[in-house]
DNA sequence: ATGCCGCATCGAATGCGA
């Protein structure tokens, strides 16, 4: 099974190009962030249309988060991140698909650093960490991807010096990614790419695309039980360079059965 | 130091993203 997650700015805007990626590519699971509609918009008749059930928590104007599965309905198994009755931002959805449990993670920006955006995020963080140990405790093959909003390493940024004062690379933004992987989670794209060098983000703006001005910040965390079947994980890079392209690209990781 | 671009929103200027 292929699981996906594509974070696409938009479901208005970019569903011709998520029907076409959806379509291209087949992914068994595909989780998205940045849906930024309510519920009541959300278009769940074009996804039927093509074969694929879906489950979505939006938001008006921004965040917003969906599962969508090949052929099966996700069963929900958790909606908005546990830890803070306070926090209504949609952002987190989980569910069970063939036996498989997918979070699908909207984590904060942070930006501007310092300040409470980023303090959101610290706090964010610590309760995904602690969501991520019950479920591991539950020892169910468990993949939580994702827009992480996290570039791990150096090696992970075109250019560490031109964005050292972002949010998404504070070594306290690093540090909380690190415990999740120290906790046992494997970074699928990493640990297939040791060497960096891969890119799931290039903005909009100052021809980053064209330049290659990109880092990484989508994640498939993987469980024991999952990361034992990796077979494959990448990046559809193309995805990015046709027109009216979210400015992320989907990512996926391959699981033998 | 800031904007660049793009999406969203009771309609235009602003919030948000990364």
């Amino acid at each position: 099974m292929r699981i996906a997650s594509f974070n696409i700015n938009g479901i208005k805007a970019r569903l011709p190009r998520l029907i076409e990626w959806l379509e291209e590519t087949r992914p068994t699971v595909a989780c998205l962030q940045e849906i930024k509609t309510q519920d009541e918009g959300f278009p769940a008749d074009a996804f039927e249309k093509i074969g694929y059930h879906a489950i979505w928590h939006g938001q008006k104007s921004f965040n917003g988060v969906a599962i969508l599965a090949d052929g099966v309905t996700p069963v929900e198994t958790q909606r908005g991140l546990p830890g803070d009755d306070e926090d209504d931002h949609a952002r987190y959805l989980e569910a069970e698909v063939k036996g498989v449990r997918v979070g699908c993670i909207y984590l904060p920006n942070g930006n501007p650093h310092p300040g409470p955006k980023f303090e959101y995020k610290l706090r964010w963080m610590e309760r995904l960490r602690a969501h991520a140990e019950t479920l591991w405790r539950d020892e169910v093959p468990t993949a939580l991807v994702g827009d992480y909003n996290v570039i791990p390493e150096d090696k992970d940024v075109w250019s560490p010096r031109a964005m050292a004062a972002d949010a998404l690379m504070q070594p306290e933004s690093r540090d909380a990614y690190a415990r999740m992987l120290g906790d046992g989670w494997t970074d699928a794209i990493d640990t297939l790419n040791p060497r960096g060098g891969v890119w799931t983000f290039w903005d909009y703006q100052a021809g980053a695309w064209q330049r290659d001005h990109g880092f990484r910040i989508d994640h498939l965390l993987l469980s024991p039980e999952l990361a034992d079947r990796m077979e494959a994980a990448g990046v559809d890079k193309e995805y990015r360079g046709r027109e009216k392209s979210s400015d992320h690209t989907p990512v996926w990781v391959d699981i033998r059965d």
